[in-house]
DNA sequence: AGCATTTTCATTGCAATGCGATACTATGTT
DNA sequence: AACATAGTATCGCATTGCAATGAAAATGCT
């Protein structure tokens, strides 16, 4: 029964305690579903027992990180989840100093500044500034795309080793979201290369139709690619053309005062 | 052993998984050091055992929540942890409808807006639009601050009935975070019958030197509190009655919009 | 409204498994 | 180079998580 997932998950390591595996399953599950979730529901989208779900849910209530409707008893993830947030946001180095420089260009720019890092095979916001409220659908702080059709993603993967970036590329299915979305691996390959030689990324309404982004890429100081700025405009406003002429440069200047060597904390 | 721990936290609730409150301990003891934290200082901090904690460690590390730093072999964060603050994010929707009137209010005011709300005895932030680079120390989801000097919990426990107010106040002891901090227990409960008849509440520099806060409630459908909407200043651009003059009706404005019942689910 | 179906809650005993104890290795400090 | 400190590896038994079961409650149907 639950072997399945065992191998599926875990990858074959042997080792991790089998309840907070399954704890920390339960919590994505809760925290993936748009609507709060029952107790069997659940038990179907994580393939455990119910009985192992009801005790699951029952510590994870208990401890104040999940949190039942009393009328729906269906379970959300609390506003505690956020002490765990504050705890990763507040010690990165890249994030607190990454966003006095992306409050500074906001006010400079006027236009939506994000910033991000590559996570598995997807781009992850870490710090999101939006300047308008046309800019915000879904603007918030850990939001998944697939890195390989965000211009976020692109400059971070023009910065890496080219093995490693096609791997990325290879890692998943190249699917469209918009009809813009470049799906062709060579074309794909030759936008990072072109990346790689312009210093920024630029797309167009490749995730989102009348959405144009354009991303540069922030090094640590062994010039490792760790992120990237973004900015964020809208076809309402802007054509492609002018984005790539007159924000990437900014782009670039924010992401490069974010690569000056933070803090840093090696022997 | 772990009796003593389990009576502290659990609160007397027998059946919560042990290892499962072990690792959420473990993960919370990591978020709140400020700096990577190795084994036995986890050990030490959580009262569990030595093999305990390298189980826990590594169950947490092989699913990606806590990643070692290969030198220094002390654990921190990973950006994992995001997914769990987006699902929370996401699915609130005192967040998301709140930040677009955050958006609209910023730009209209042209300073730091913040939302929140209690949590225990904190006021904690769920939405932080920083306008200006001095605004931004620590300006991260997630923060708490104590309520009682807080003029974002001021404003919660305003609209609280008087009884649970003043319990929120004696449940922590009124410690001063600054000269100014209000720690009289008789003159907090006139500030916050204050805030009551206004319908915002103001501080003077009360858990920072030179910063100065302005916060209104947020309200549900039944008129109970939820949160706050809270706009930051500094006393280098701003004093306090020009604040209250200037800022408190604007604050309370954008309080009230997002106060509007938003799409809510129930039976 | 009243019955059928589904979902959640409560309990128990046994086998799986987490953890204490211990020893070993790596690191960095005097 | 030796000592002190911190991390890793191993193992066996007592702890404890969970499948199984059924009661209770809620929902949906006619």
């Amino acid at each position: 029964m639950a072997t399945d997932e065992a191998t599926a998950e875990a990858g074959g390591d042997r080792l991790a305690i089998a309840s907070v595996r399954k704890a920390m399953v339960v919590l994505e599950t809760v925290a993936m579903h748009s609507e709060p979730i029952g107790l069997t529901r659940i038990a179907e989208a994580t393939g455990f027992g119910k009985s192992a779900v009801q005790r699951l849910t029952h510590t994870l209530g208990a401890l104040g990180y999940l949190e039942k409707d009393p009328s729906t008893r269906r379970y959300r993830l609390t506003v505690r989840m956020l002490d765990l947030t504050y705890g990763f946001l507040s010690k990165d180095p890249l994030i607190t100093s990454g966003m006095l420089q992306l409050i500074d260009a906001r006010e400079r720019i006027g236009e939506t500044l994000n910033m991000g890092r590559l996570e598995g095979t997807d781009f992850i916001y870490t710090v999101r500034m939006p300047a308008h409220r046309l800019s915000i659908i879904g603007a918030l702080i850990g939001r998944r795309q697939p890195a390989f059709c965000t211009s976020g993603g692109r400059a971070v993967l023009s910065r890496m080793p080219r093995m490693a970036a096609e791997a990325l590329i290879d890692a998943r299915p190249l699917q469209a979201l918009t009809p813009n979305t470049t799906i062709d691996r060579g074309r794909l390959i030759e936008l990072i290369e072109q990346a790689r030689i312009e210093g920024f990324s630029a797309t167009d309404q490749e995730v989102m139709m009348g959405e144009l982004a354009v991303s540069a890429p922030i090094t640590d100081e062994y010039g490792q690619p760790i992120g990237a700025v973004q900015c964020s405009v809208s076809t309402a406003a802007w054509t492609f053309e002018r984005m790539r002429a007159e924000l990437a440069p900014q782009v670039m200047e924010t992401a490069r005062l974010i690569s000056r060597t933070p803090p840093s904390r090696r022997g």
